[in-house]
DNA sequence: GTGAAAGCGCTAACAT
DNA sequence: ATGTTAGCGCTTTCAC
């Protein structure tokens, strides 16, 4: 009626659960025949693992922890997809929460994934975390913590970014190679660090390229299609010149988008456009819109490998005995972000 | 060093594992005096407790298995984040797997969610699943399956899915209601049930309101981007009198409003166009696509509320002895799908 | 190469 | 109201 268990398995072949146990293992001192008759009469027996008895006992579950802000939000449902096809080629499996951008949901998340004795996790961090204690408590359980896209430096982690500086310069340097000479910057509130990044790499594009950088070019939004339309209005009005506009997200470029096309300007003969992000609908807007990927599934790949390396370190560290080694700095990888050509920044030739 | 057990806070008080179990378990026979005493120093211990250890034990881990194609697809994404919300709420967590809609992914997840020891399980079927004797199995082992959106009668489990019928019901009216008089539909492959089903509820919106069906103004396609083109195309090419086009899924849609807006074609005054799906890039094309939104969210609620159903009836099932229940008609919940109306399907007053 | 024994940390039946 | 005891199913020394 219940489950077969090991013991079951010992019992119908007059020998011990060890071996049954050593041999399901592929244990070395099992020897091929008992290994092979074993686990015939296991299968026979629809005999099944019980993972809570093995992890309770060995100390580990084989589960990483996932918390993100929302699997509703494309990015993190590409990122999730990333992580659990890797970690699955790995034996690992996946325990999501999402933090819904709450402080309080991440704070239960990460004790949650604690009691569940996770062998590690990967985590983005919610816009409102009052502080980072819950994350510390990771780290002081000695259970590796992998951080992504909204990482904190003081926590020390290796973590996986998108290089945005860089994204903002191949996107402004596109704009040139265009032809595009008067090219705008829509950015966003310069708090946020990747915001002021992407403004940096839009300046030194210009000045790498011998180009002027005129403020009155540069614009800062919301982040949202409405303050999309504001700022192209702005900027429409304050220049003649102006014949593009790099934006620092794809919402942003939308509402820029749809203002321009309602003033009846030309795109992107007469004006260029490109945004950052990739959304789900950019291609499909018309023009179809012009981007930055962040490559979110590559992200959840490289996130889970740098998971798979704390573990490996943290094995060494516990052969060496008690010694504490001087902790090395935490690696950081910050993927290449990839131009994706449209139609909104591709100049026809010139009549 | 390591983990704080309920046998060092025991020893700290100079009681017995069992009760401190039982008071941090609000056992009702412990007194409301120690349960203070031994939560406080819990806490000062810093406590936390091993689920694997209390899930070997009790027999429960309040955790659910989530199997889906993936969670790139925005669709699931939101289901995912459904189910989680309020998962969590009612204190179940979430192991989250992909079958990126291959079998063999299937099966191995489901297998290992048993090994597991899920509470339950909910899952949408991956397309190419060769059989369903992993999800047999399931139910072999008495672990309640809700099965949503891609369902299989057979499985005879409680479901959860949108009624597609009302939903091609609802948008051919709204064409209608709108004074489109001559409306075409795009459909998609017959074999499967849920377009099948869309192209019965455009029929039946159509004699419903004493409009002819037109078998000229059906074209089988095969969803996507350029089938939309093709179909789009060939209709216009049929009938002169086509004034809307109901499409089976939002890409469909999309490829008919691009190649209808490359050829001239004015919407939504001269051509209504209503999609099905409301894809994430739906409220951002030219003209804005009025669809059928399916409620992922609400789905991946319902369908967890479904599993505590089945839970307590599980719960009470082995209270009745083992008299073996004559198993009832799984409950099969059906949602209503939600008319979204945007720009490409409202007909400007007619001068 | 195989088996005996201990125990991971917890819960729950059964005393007291 | 509290404590004793047993054991969930497995892994892992250690002995043979």
């Amino acid at each position: 009626m219940s489950r077969t268990t090991i013991h079951d398995i010992a019992k119908e072949l007059n020998t011990s659960p060890s071996t049954v146990s050593k041999a399901l293992n592929n244990h070395p001192s099992i020897s091929a025949a008992t290994k092979e008759l074993i686990k015939t009469t296991a299968v026979n027996l629809n005999y099944r693992q019980n993972r809570l008895a093995s992890s309770l006992r060995s100390g580990r579950t084989n589960i990483i922890g996932i918390m993100i802000p929302s699997s509703d939000i494309g990015f993190f449902g590409g990122v999730v997809h990333g992580i659990e096809k890797i970690a699955r080629s790995n034996g690992y499996n996946i325990l999501l929460f999402q933090s819904n951008e709450t402080g309080e949901y991440e704070v239960e998340g990460i004790e949650t994934l604690l009691q569940t004795s996770v062998d590690g996790i990967i985590a983005s961090i919610a816009k409102d975390t009052p502080n980072l204690d819950h994350f510390f408590d990771v780290k002081k359980r000695k259970v590796p913590l992998v951080l992504f896209d909204r990482v904190k430096d003081e926590l020390n982690s290796p973590s996986v970014v998108v290089d945005d500086y860089k994204g903002a310069f191949m996107a402004t340097e596109h704009l040139i190679q265009q032809g595009y000479m008067n090219i705008a910057h829509i950015s966003g509130p310069q708090h946020i660090k990747i915001f002021n990044d992407r403004l940096c790499g839009y300046v030194d594009a210009l000045k790498m390229n011998n180009l002027p950088v005129n403020d009155d070019l540069i614009q800062y939004g919301r982040n949202s299609i409405e303050s999309g339309k504001f700022s192209a209005e702005r900027l429409l009005g304050r220049s003649k010149d102006m014949d593009a506009i790099f934006a620092v997200e794809d919402f942003t470029a939308l509402g820029a988008l749809q203002y321009l096309k309602q003033a009846g300007v030309k795109m992107p003969e007469k004006m260029g456009m490109i945004g950052f992000g990739n959304e789900s609908f950019s291609p499909y807007v018309t023009p179809s819109l012009s981007t930055i990927d962040q490559q979110p599934a590559r992200m959840g790949e490289e996130a889970f490998t740098l998971f798979l390396e704390a573990m490996a370190k943290k094995a060494n560290g516990s052969q060496n005995g008690e010694v504490e080694v001087a902790e090395e700095e935490p690696k950081k990888i910050v993927l290449d972000p990839v131009l994706i050509v449209r139609e909104s920044s591709i100049r026809t030739p010139q009549g």
